[in-house]
Order: C-alpha cells, then structure tokens, then sequence
DNA sequence: ACATTATATCGAGAATTGTCGATGCGTCAA
DNA sequence: TTGACGCATCGACAATTCTCGATATAATGT
C-alpha cells in the first residue's frame, strides 16, 4: 500500500516537473536585466531605434546591430541573448539579406502572463 | 552638440535601467523550478497539501514544512526559497505560533504579468 | 574571386545561483 | 526551565549563467 501510494505520489511530481519546464527556461530568458530590457525596446521599436531603409520596424522588427548598439554590449552577447529569447519563442526572427530582424511574439508572452495569473 | 546628446541617451538608459530592475529580481525568483513549483502549488493548496487543524489554506497559507516536503529538498533550501519570493512580493507570510503561513500575493502576479503584456 | 559587413557560434574565465549541513532563535508543552 | 519543534540564517562548495574575444558562416558589392 505505502509503495503504491508513494508511487503515485512520485508520478504526480514527474508531472508538475514537466508541467513546469518549458515555463522556467522562459522565465530564465526573462531574468537578466538586458534581455528584459530587449523586450522592453522592442515593445515600440520607434522610440528606441532608428528604422533601417523601408522597414517597418513594428512589422519586420530590429535587427541585431541595432540591439548590440544600444546594449552597450558586445555583438557576440546581444546575437547570443536573442538567440535565448527566440530559443523560448518570445521572440521571432526574420531573416532579410544579411541583417536579421527581431520582434516580440505577443502569443508567447501573453501566454505566459497567462500562465502566472490563471488559476487551473 | 554629441555630447549633449551622448549624455540625453545616458539618462534614457539609465531610466530604462531603473525601470527594469525590480522586474528582473522578480523573474529571477521565478527563474527557478522549485519555486515556480511552490507558486503553482500555491494556486490551489488543497489540492497539493493537507490542511493544518483549524487552518483555511487558502486564506491563510502553508507552511513552511509541507512545502519541504513536497518539494524533496531540505528545510534549509526550501525556507530560503519561500524567503525570496517573499523578497521580491510575490507571496505573503504570516506567522502564527510556531508557524509561518505563505500564500500567494495575487495582486503582484497580476502586476508583473500585466507588465510583460503592456505596451506603454 | 575577394574584401566587407552582419550575424552566429565557440571556448573560457568571472560572477551569480543552487543546495546543503550546521547552527541560531523564537514558541510551545511539560 | 528545559526540551522539542518549526523556521531562519550562515558558510561553503557545486553548478549554472554572464560576458567577452576569437573565429566561422553567409550575404553583398566590386
């Protein structure tokens, strides 16, 4: 009985655990103050950068040179933060030319705002 | 004239910086599995918990040793934990006897959810 | 083909976080 | 008042993350 009961017991935390992995490797790419602050910029990317030729930075996003810049960061971090944020899909990229244009994914994010609030 | 602007783009990240700050601390407890863990569990203790004698979880909170418990790790892990989520407000305490109740602060996870969602 | 520019990836050392055992401090019951 | 219990804090070592410079890859213009 006691080892059923502990087994049932342990299935139930293997479920939480996966419940909450993708959840946690999202709120990891939140919490460090530049890729909050990534996100944050790319909320209205016209107050905050300068839009290449014919891009339309809301729609096509802001590419990584523009970020690195206004990091104050080297290219190699500001290229290697968006990759964790596209990584965990608060971010989508698009690839035009040589330049790859970064924006919010607002599924993603208010999917995990959601995530927090909802009570199951 | 540079420098005047160099110094207008200085002031603008550093208020970006401030702005960002507590954020970050709260993603950062929330970086975390056995915390997120806590604070789902939270969500509905009943379901997760046994009820001390005369005490509405709910209401009131769990304690300290139940969550030790469940989460698996020590009691010195798991106080240091509940500590820094209290830290950042994210969950309320409430000592009664020997006893300290944590619940869920609602209102500062509505907070941060609503600030991953909006755009200013 | 070659030089240049934009981005991605690798490897490494510094900095931060995770986790424990030991110990301190308040509370309760005998 | 003493002992046991629940919780908080300290110090330490392991594990992870941060951040960089170097280098690879891919696209562009000459």
């Amino acid at each position: 009985m006691t080892s059923k009961k502990e087994c049932a017991l342990d299935n139930s935390k293997i479920l939480d655990t996966i419940i909450c992995m993708k959840q946690v490797d999202i709120f990891k790419a939140l919490s460090n103050e530049a890729r909050l602050q990534i996100l944050e910029w790319l909320k209205e990317p016209d107050l905050h950068f300068t839009p290449h030729e014919g891009i339309d930075m809301n729609k096509t996003g802001v590419c990584v040179s523009q970020i690195t810049e206004k990091l104050e960061m080297t290219q190699s971090t500001a290229s290697h933060y968006l990759s964790m944020l596209l990584q965990v899909g608060l971010i989508k990229a698009d690839r035009i030319g040589k330049y790859t244009y970064y924006k919010r994914n607002e599924d993603a994010i208010n999917g995990i705002a959601e995530f927090l609030k909802q009570k199951r």
